[in-house]
DNA sequence: ACAAATAGTATTGTATACAAATCTCAGGTC
DNA sequence: GACCTGAGATTTGTATACAATACTATTTGT
């Protein structure tokens, strides 16, 4: 519901309602709140009361630039670490994501999918439950999910290249090249996301001077 | 309970058993377990099942090193964004910890409290709340608490060195600097860790052999 | 008119009951 | 002897009730 934009932000989330509307207790409920809260997706004042947190556009900076580090280590780690089984399944998951966004409509789910399973292998390779572990607080952010529906079609072709350079450095086993990709990679999409953004903030002040 | 060694690596941790040892209900018990499932100090089965993590020598390995390139980038982060105020309580920090070390009987709970409040005041000056909730599962570790009890005087007073001249990074607002020394003064205590850890490997070694 | 107090409402914390899933182990089969 | 099967015991998931806390708005005193 935060993701879709249904709850706003700054919308506070009390348990029974939220229990009442998802048809389950709050048992649940308790529980859901206490994982995105620790996601960052919601806050807690100082008396336990649950909003929907306001993601400025300097969190969202700070998100980048982390996940930037972490999968820029991950990457690292991954290349000196690679299996030729590994690489494959990394290649194959890089074709699938390729099939995706060279249909006559790009297919933003497929392209998705096959990101994750790109991601996820080398989260996979690079052997370290803590990294992943930080990194799955960082990935599932409401602008990481928004981003790519407003990818054009050049931005998917650029995703697929970088992609395939990051499978040459593993290929190699040359870990700084791949950090040095993968940080670039997540930091472009950082910019992807601020300018469309700032793009629809523009707009959104056009509409309100009509 | 975990990091008092009262419940060892591997044991079961039953919500039921745990409340009537607690005194509380399941409720509380349950939560308490996600939190700790959440800093890997607690594991889960595929069916849901929690034990106790056993921290192997290579997850301590992959703790520290994640945590000396996350408060490296932080000490990166402050120093680009010192003002005066926040480096005199940084300085008064470490001059607790400094008195506490000095003392005939070196006091290592004020050195804890005083190493504490150093590195929670530069993570406040970093201003990052996302680089504060990564690291904070990765400060209080069962290895990072238990660690300390095992330095001897001349590994305090290193310590204490070493704070000397990230202060004096901080002061020239050098962000290379505070990240080169705060990396190492991490890695070295991952060292000093591992290398007591070894020590004791060996003894008790030793005395199953008798 | 403004601030403090207070009563009533809303919200979260904890305990408990029961349902669903999982595990254990004895007994049977090949 | 190894492997399946199923009944009983354990353990977790969810719902619900009540207690404790926090919020809101009205009243009351200055």
């Amino acid at each position: 519901m935060i993701l879709s934009g249904e709850l706003p932000a700054g919308a506070q989330l009390a348990e029974e309602a939220l229990a009442e509307r998802c048809g389950v207790s709050r048992t649940p409920v308790r529980e859901a709140l206490r994982r995105l809260e620790s996601d960052l997706l919601v806050t807690r004042t100082d008396t336990q009361r649950s909003f929907v947190a306001d993601w400025s556009i300097d969190d969202v900076a700070d998100a980048f630039e982390l996940r930037a580090m972490l999968e820029g280590k991950a990457a690292r780690r991954a290349a000196e670490r690679m299996s030729d089984a590994a690489l494959e399944r990394i290649r194959a998951a890089n074709r699938r994501l390729g099939e995706a966004i060279r249909k006559p409509v790009p297919d933003v789910t497929g392209f998705l999918e096959g990101n994750r399973d790109f991601h996820a292998a080398i989260l996979d390779v690079a052997g370290s439950r803590r990294l992943a572990a930080l990194l799955a607080t960082l990935i599932e952010q409401p602008v990481v999910w928004r981003t790519a529906h407003h990818y054009g079609r050049e931005a998917l072709h650029r995703s697929y290249g970088e992609h395939e350079e990051l499978i040459a450095a593993f290929a190699r086993r040359d870990g700084a090249w791949a950090e040095a990709i993968m940080t670039g990679h997540i930091l472009r999409a950082y910019h992807a996301y601020a300018d469309a953004h700032r793009g629809l903030a523009e707009q959104s002040q056009r509409e309100a001077a009509e």
